[in-house]
DNA sequence: TATGAATGAGACTTCATTCAT
DNA sequence: TATGAATGAAGTCTCATTCAT
């Protein structure tokens, strides 16, 4: 197993580990190598500089996190089984992949000018594959006419607040009757009927 | 005007612009002083080190925000009326207050391993206020009897999904109409009916 | 007098006296500064790089032997005596400079691309003054009727053949003798009449 | 041909290339292998480090020139065109050598502070065969008694400063009319009759 | 013998903070 | 109180050299 990994995935998966945990600007070259056991300058065989180590890094966790998340809901099933896969699916990525999701939902500073622009539209095209899910969902009559550009903010903004609690107060919960519950509130509204 | 305000607030407002612009670690307490129109040691005679002015100026900022948005919102009305102009403040505040929603949204780095739970709970601290308000609502059978905390949690993140395409993409927009539609859509849910 | 001094002049000072000994790539940055006593972050404060240091340093440099070596002999005289006061300055400077000299005529490293160019168009910007005067003399029929660009290029060979013995050496002579001698040589040639 | 040279002569003449085109401390130790189309850990199978190639190569180098240059003009003919022999030779090389003559006459930066006073003797030693020759013409009537290390020195200044103008930019001359001049001003100065 | 992936010492440069004025 | 010149700790990145293959 542990000679299976390229060194340069051993490099990527140290360095999310230390982003996470620091920061971009207070994690340093020397401990991203010291937790992959290497030589700091060996990174650099690798990446050319940090920036590109992050970029490379954030790239590759977006698309793990993507692909487990969206994917997996993207059968032809009911638009509500797929929400609720859909938040099934980040919850379970969470508890999985804590340093990751706080790489991706929390660590959005301001590393460098261009990069900001990269980051969210990185973010941007991953969420279009969802905003088509819902748009074909409205069309077909199974959501409310509305805006689904709207929708899918809606839905990425319940995500993007429901990683933290998980994470970092490090609370036991249940996964399937979470993801029902928030599905239901999504689908039918908190107000009383 | 600029007489009456004092050298510590204007400090604090030019710190809010720069560290919006830059993000704590590429703010230089040099271009604050520059912004400021005063000399880089004065910063020094207000605020200790760059850590405190950042958190005083966070401290505020969430302070105006909160005061402006959920405070708003506490008159005894209907809660539908309710969460409208609390989304209403909001986009308001997001107009208003480009670099300041930005702070508070976006700018959530890690400046330092303390004051990352300071911040988390800081902002917690001012949700509180938030999930009151909801668990009455559920109390007096205006909402459904669901987890307060959970509800508070989505409109939180409704909420923190909707100010960036407003503040970094420059949108135009109603502010009475979207608050209007994302009402209808925490109220009453997404699902055809 | 060590206060009439600016902290700019200091640096180029020490520069001088650095990058004469060790040459550019083996002079270090807080070399330099321990050499004028100052810490290493304050060279920042008025050169911009390792390199602007350089340039600026040997930009004075060779104004300042151009100043003291060439200007002096352009006085209305005879050319034998002009090339006579050309090479005592010579002498004289090298002796008085022996860092300054070593760096004008050895240091002359390819520390960068570009540098590389500005260094060899400097010097010939500097020479043209020699050329201009060595082709009125011409013109004017005391010297020979042959290329100023040739009679230039070999003043400045001699010249610049006849430091290092002086500086690298530290060779005892009489400047008075031994730019008569030379001066006769360059007029009248080596060969036995 | 390709294979009738030795590895080790294969290394020193991409050393050369290199070194000439790059500086000492510019040139990396990757490039010059490149160059040499081997592996960069072989060259350490044959130089001790990249000093030693660097000597090495000087070594050669200089002897190259001056087997070219001063031993052609060795033959019991008339210093006159003894001289001429030598300025002819010495430009000849310029032109077929470039990359060597950038090497011996301008590479002359402080690459260590051992490898000066090595460099300076080298090159003094090899003049020593030019001083002989000059010291028995001056015995033999030819030239005017004169100190043959003056002479020597300026003979080797005159070289030492036209090459630049041959290699650097390119010029296109005529090798046998420009030593021919070169030596008549050497031989009976530039003063007017 | 030949290789090139890995290494880590060391250099430049930045910038928060200090302190004499 | 206000200033900004001076500082030096600390971090990124380079590259000669090594050594297992």
């Amino acid at each position: 197993m542990s000679d299976s990994i390229s060194k340069q995935d051993l490099i990527i998966e140290s360095a999310a580990k230390v982003f996470a945990k620091k920061g971009y600007h207070n994690a340093k070259m020397g401990e991203i190598a010291a937790e992959a056991g290497i030589g700091k300058g060996t990174i650099y065989e690798y990446f050319s500089s940090k920036l590109q180590l992050f970029q490379e890094m954030m790239d590759q966790s977006l698309n793990k996190y993507f692909n487990k998340v969206v994917i997996d809901s993207l059968e032809k099933i009911p638009m509500e089984k797929r929400i609720q896969m859909l938040l099934q699916g980040h919850f379970q990525f969470c508890v999985e992949n804590r340093e990751l999701t706080r790489i991706i939902f929390w660590d959005t500073e301001i590393i460098d000018e261009e990069l900001k622009d990269w980051a969210y539209n990185l973010r941007k095209e991953k969420e279009s594959v969802m905003q088509d899910l819902i748009q074909s969902a409205i069309s077909e009559g199974e959501l409310r006419d509305i805006d689904a550009n709207l929708v899918t903010q809606i839905i990425t903004g319940v995500l993007g607040a429901m990683w933290a609690p998980i994470v970092l107060e490090n609370k036991e919960f249940n996964i399937q009757k979470l993801s029902q519950e928030v599905t239901d509130l999504i689908m039918n509204g908190i107000k009383a009927k």
